[in-house]
DNA sequence: TTTTTGCCTG
DNA sequence: CAGGCAAAAA
């Protein structure tokens, strides 16, 4: 067969380009990618510098602190340090060298996480003092972890300490995302240069911006760092960065975050539970027995959320943690028992593994996005990508620009993780991006215009063409199924028209063709592209006349008298098929 | 053995 | 389109 060359390539280049970023195991190694941070860190700094100018750098547990002596590595792993300093010992002496460096560095935190959340920023030295305590608090959890790694945590506090640390970690993740959001909107706008004025550009960006309920500091931010980050190099670092520091999120404390997302989604659905984010926050010290780090930790909470009120959380914590809460928050577009999980497909629930399985691939999805700002488009309805196969074809549509523009950042998701659920009504195509247990009904589109493509093709194609399949034996025969019945109708539909084609008194098989007109090919189209928005490629047109030729053939010859005569023109086609575009592959982040 | 394919049926 | 089945292919 001729289907293996082109897949084969992409599988091993994806599975290399996502997972060792992804993987938890990529931190223990001397995390050199993590250095990239420094952008980041340094326009963080940047932004900050009039508040933060007493603060020493070392206290910035950023790769840019190098410069002022410290090991290069030890900033990105002195997490793990001294936690395996405190598993050594667990007496609070122990606590001085490695708490005296967290403190600083929740300093930082705090002062980062308080200028994001407080555009005034008049706390920073109340959440200083806080953070030495929060980090000692956050200290005592790792030891904690280091002592039951598998074993849930039974006390409510810490999980939630941990949370709240996801919380601020995402938040600067989203941030991170943001500002890319603004430069590869930037970068898209060139590329589809017409309709597209600066202005526009920047009130897109803003729009999402708000969508996401940053504050002016974080607005701020962004418009400092496109202003200067806009070369492909920075880009690309802060691709490693996003890549990275997504991982580090993810990875560091997943189950402590997907146990209290799994309990939070169900609990905080019911409206009548927990209202809003703030009321969860609140709630901390209530349920945490008499550790002091409760408090303060409600305290930083309230600190991280407070500018926005009760109603408006933080982004980043809204990212994952507090999705359902959001949702309670703005108007509801599909039934309370639902969760914004369960909009991609069905609406069945969701367990934990696949709402894991949702995180996971947001990460890798956003910086895979990244990667490929402009011609790489985003998992998104077929209906889209029928539009672009129509635009990149010349027929350019009026006001699809835009469309394509915000599309292709991958970003709409992240718009929708920040709970404005009516924008992810209108978009809810792109819940397509979470990993779907079955195939939809959107799958099948795809596979139908794949079949425009190829006829044969092999399970790893498949694979690799639907990224957002969680494949298994039962999928992957299902999607070949359907390959098989394309190819049943297709030949049918053939034999039909090659018998027609004699009865019509066709007698020479180059008198056979198929074109756009031909009977033949609306029947097809009608099939594989009932809507009709898709550009089938002239190559079909000629495969398929092949075929009718190829059956033509055998027909006047009476060939079809050999119960298996279909066999040898099936040889002949299956070696007809093309390379799908790139395009159908979408979002092909794992 | 497992995976694919083709055919038939509903 | 999916299920079932048998045969072919890997």
């Amino acid at each position: 067969m001729n289907l293996s060359p082109p897949e084969h390539s992409m599988d091993g280049s994806k599975a290399e380009h996502l997972l060792p970023c992804f993987r938890r195991s990529a931190f223990d190694e001397p995390l050199a990618s993590y250095h990239s941070g420094s952008i980041i860190s340094h326009l963080l700094r940047k932004t900050l510098h009039n508040k933060l100018t007493s603060l020493d750098n070392n206290l910035l547990y950023l790769p840019s602190a190098n410069a002022s002596g410290l090991d290069p590595e030890s900033n990105s792993t002195d997490d793990f340090a001294q936690e395996e300093q405190s598993r050594t010992s667990f007496k609070d002496e122990d606590l001085s060298v490695s708490e005296h460096l967290q403190a600083k560095r929740a300093r930082v935190e705090n002062i980062i996480r308080g200028m994001a959340a407080s555009p005034n920023a008049d706390r920073e030295a109340e959440s200083e003092s806080e953070a030495v305590r929060c980090r000692r608090d956050l200290l005592k959890e790792n030891k904690r972890k280091q002592r039951l790694p598998q074993h849930q945590e039974p006390s409510q506090s810490h999980t939630k300490t941990s949370k709240d640390e996801e919380c601020h970690k995402l938040k600067e993740q989203l941030q991170s995302m943001q500002r890319l959001l603004h430069q590869l909107q930037e970068k898209i706008s060139h590329v589809h240069e017409q309709n597209y004025s600066e202005n526009e550009e920047r009130e897109d960006a803003g729009s999402e911006l708000s969508s996401l309920r940053l504050d002016g500091g974080c607005k701020d931010q962004v418009k400092v760092e496109a202003s200067g980050f806009g070369s492909d190099r920075a880009m690309k670092n802060l691709r490693e960065t996003l890549k990275c520091e997504l991982t580090r999120t993810v990875g560091e404390s997943i189950d402590a975050v997907f146990k209290k997302l799994s309990t939070n989604l169900l609990n905080q659905l019911s409206p009548c539970r927990s209202p809003d984010c703030s009321e969860t926050e609140k709630r901390i010290p209530e349920d945490s027995p008499s550790d002091l780090s409760d408090s303060e930790e409600n305290v930083k909470s309230r600190h991280c959320f407070e500018s926005h009120g009760p109603e408006h959380q933080t982004e980043a914590l809204s990212l994952v943690v507090r999705k359902p809460s959001l949702s309670q928050a703005v108007k509801r577009p599909y039934p309370l028992h639902q969760t914004p999980f369960q909009m991609g497909y069905g609406g069945a629930p969701l367990h934990d593994s696949q709402i894991l399985e949702h995180l996971l691939k947001y990460g890798p999805h956003s910086t895979f996005c990244l990667e490929r700002p402009s011609p790489d488009p985003m998992e998104r309805p077929w209906e889209s990508l029928a539009m672009r196969s129509k635009l990149s074809s010349g027929h350019l549509g009026q006001h699809q620009t835009g469309l394509v523009s915000v599309d292709a950042l991958c970003l709409p998701h992240v718009k929708m993780e920040c709970g404005d659920l009516q924008s992810m009504a209108e978009r809810s195509s792109f819940m397509t991006l979470n990993i779907q247990e079955g195939l939809t009904p959107n799958h099948l589109k795809k596979a139908k215009l794949m079949f425009f493509y190829t006829r044969y093709p092999s399970s790893s194609l498949l694979k690799n063409f639907f990224p957002d399949v969680k494949f298994n034996r039962c999928i992957t025969s299902q999607l070949i199924k359907w390959f098989s019945n394309f190819r049943e109708f297709y030949y049918i539909q053939m034999e039909k028209f090659a018998r027609q084609a004699i009865i019509d008194g066709v007698n020479d098989v180059k008198d056979i063709s198929v074109t756009r007109e031909s009977e033949l090919f609306r029947s097809l189209n009608m099939h594989y592209n009932k809507a009709n928005d898709f550009q089938v490629p002239d190559r079909f047109l000629e495969v398929a006349e092949v075929t009718l030729q190829e059956f033509f053939s055998a027909i006047s010859l009476s060939k079809d008298s050999d119960p298996s005569w279909k066999k040898a023109i099936y040889k002949v086609i299956c070696k007809l098929d093309s390379d799908v575009p790139e395009d159908f592959k979408s979002t092909s982040y794992l």
